[in-house]
DNA sequence: TTGGATCTGTTGGATAAGCAACACTGGAGC
DNA sequence: GCTCCAGTGTTGCTTATCCAACAGATCCAA
């Protein structure tokens, strides 16, 4: 979560980084995750297969750093990177969490069970380091661990529970029921 | 004006080209022709000023193609590139050509004086081949360069005199007049 | 079962792009 | 006059990307 020190790459990298990555962004919002290739992908990014490799270990590996980037993006727009542990600040989270989900399964094409799974650990990872450095910014020596592992599950679980119902409710009605719970295992970072 | 058969130049090559290009075209919305340097291209581009070397001589040589570029996908937006002399296909190009000059003068900052005739040639080089290219499609064996040189300096002095008019009248009418003007010279290809 | 077709990961050698350095030019200001 | 600064072209060397080829995997149809 601290300000990218990577900035200083070659210019080929960083283009051909983000040429696999559109390139794989946009073939998600056409097919299934499986049923996309590296073919595929380096096809539309107009880059050689082999250069693919020099990358990413393979399109597993891609599907990683694309999610975890998509949602990185999303946490720093709503500000979240640079703060501290708040209540109004958790519930903000808990909103892009939601929000997340709801667009993949609106945006990409098969939104299988197994494409989720795949993708679960990558943000729960995020969401954890989140809350861990937030935890972490208050004076308090208590272990931030536990508190961030239940939270972090609670999060997502809320979210994955949200992003799947037939009939979504108001997503802030939603979580407005959610917040209390999630909230009450922080309150001593408060 | 054939189908480009340069479609299987080394996708290196294309990606820089047309980052220079876009580069270019972006810095000539802000600025000046003359203001713009290399190093404004390239660090706009995000390449190295040396790359920039081995695909253009010069910025001025950066500007003619790109004018070309332009040019020439104006004109086969409208399928000029692929027909014979009609009456009705030279109204159109008329059109372009108008149409082309105007939009430099709003969109490009500072469309100077110096600027323009840094242009001029390079458009009336496609008007002449496309002009040639139509004229040496019918059967007869007239020589084609004097229609052709006539028709294209009267083409663009229309369009130039159109771009620069304080008060331009519709586009529509300011063509009708002027047609009948320079189809009278190629009557005989009609 | 076999064969064809498609995708995967990997390789070696060719080529384009990056980079830092250079000498040179043409102003701008003192 | 002078220096300072910013831009220009060019260079030798490094590094990333390209490309064609390879062997192996998987699947599907004959």
């Amino acid at each position: 979560m601290l300000p990218k020190l990577e900035e200083k790459l070659d210019p080929r990298v960083k283009r051909t980084r983000s040429l696999i990555l559109q390139s794989f962004e946009g073939l998600l919002a056409e097919k299934g995750f499986e049923t996309i290739s590296v073919q595929d992908v380096t096809d539309k990014a107009e880059i050689n297969r082999a250069t693919f490799y020099a990358h990413f270990q393979d399109k597993y590996e891609l599907l990683d750093r694309s999610i975890s980037l998509m949602f990185k993006k999303e946490i720093e727009k709503r500000t979240l990177n640079a703060c501290h542990y708040t209540p109004d600040n958790l519930r903000n989270l808990i909103l892009a969490v939601c929000e997340f989900l709801a667009n993949m399964h609106s945006e990409c094409a098969q939104p299988h069970q197994q494409f989720e799974s795949l993708t679960e650990g990558t943000i729960k990872k995020i969401i954890f380091e989140l809350l861990s450095h937030w935890l972490t910014q208050t004076k308090s020596k208590i272990s931030t661990d536990i508190p961030a592992t239940v939270a972090t599950w609670a999060i997502y679980g809320l979210a994955s529970h949200y992003s799947h119902m037939k009939k979504r409710p108001v997503l802030d009605k939603f979580v407005d029921e959610a917040l209390p719970l999630v909230a009450v295992n922080l309150e001593q970072f408060a």
